[in-house]
DNA sequence: CAATGATAGTTAGCGTGCTAATAATAACTG
DNA sequence: CAGTTATTATTAGCACGCTAACTATCATTG
């Protein structure tokens, strides 16, 4: 059997590769990836529990948790408790980490294109498309029915 | 910006559910997902050096010395010193490490089946060519060009 | 209101990826 | 052939993803 021509094969290829790819670019504005996806997050809107980052983002709890606390130790984000629920946090962009979003976004942009440079306007179409597929097949998946 | 409208942020998002997705099917027969792409380049070829299966598979000297280290323990390959250069080891798949090859075909023709089938005969195509494409993007890239 | 169950956050521990730094050996060079 | 350089494997240490297990708190229900 060919492995290599499987498309599951192919897409841990290129994940991991995307993702050493993006560390390294973040590296110039002192992010790690983890952190880049919880800021996507909060950037979006602030103020959330932990819990509810982490499922919009697709992560489990402890994973967020972890990279809120390295987050709060560089002074990007700040852990506040609730008051009507001393179990829950809220999660608040710090001024700093409103403030990193220009350059992010400057990066980002530059990740973007030169990925994207390698294809049509056309295949670019498709290829976001088809990820957007791929990706509602993985988050589509009821948990409840996962395993046997 | 929106940064869940770039193809960047698609392929991060999809690349850790894959992973993780694999993970678990995995599980079903005892491997973790390192093992498996190192697997895969030692049922195409036998006794090669550490350092050729790092460069094949696109990962680093220790990410796969570590993961080796791991299938060493679970007697899935063995470890032998060259005599002609001491610096260098031969990795050798062991009998178990032959004879798992059935189930995970098996279990790699399921997951590849369940995700394909979200897809076209077109689509399937389409997509196995994109990702080809940005395969060869990350894995073309000449290392001693990388930086700036 | 006491007991039970559900929820939020955390800790511990593992596998996977990386870079930087070491040790040992091989290869090359003056 | 002595000294430098390059190569191979390894170690240490970090980030990130997970599950399992724990604590604290809230909610529900007898």
């Amino acid at each position: 059997m060919k492995f290599e021509e499987t498309v599951s094969h192919l897409l841990s290829r290129v994940a991991t590769a995307h993702k050493a790819h993006l560390e390294k670019r973040l590296a110039g504005v002192g992010l790690h990836g983890g952190q880049l996806s919880v800021l996507f997050e909060l950037w979006r809107r602030d103020g959330r529990r932990q819990v509810d980052l982490a499922r919009e983002i697709g992560l489990a709890t402890p994973t967020v948790n972890k990279i809120l606390n390295g987050m709060i130790e560089v002074g990007l984000v700040d852990r506040t408790r609730l008051e009507d629920d001393a179990r829950a946090t809220r999660i608040y962009l710090t001024d700093e980490g409103h403030a990193i979003r220009g350059r992010v976004e400057e990066v980002w942009l530059e990740v973007e294109e030169e990925l994207l440079s390698e294809f049509t306007e056309t295949e670019r179409y498709i290829l976001f498309d088809l990820l957007t597929k791929v990706r509602n097949y993985y988050f589509g998946i009821d948990p409840d029915q996962t395993g046997e």
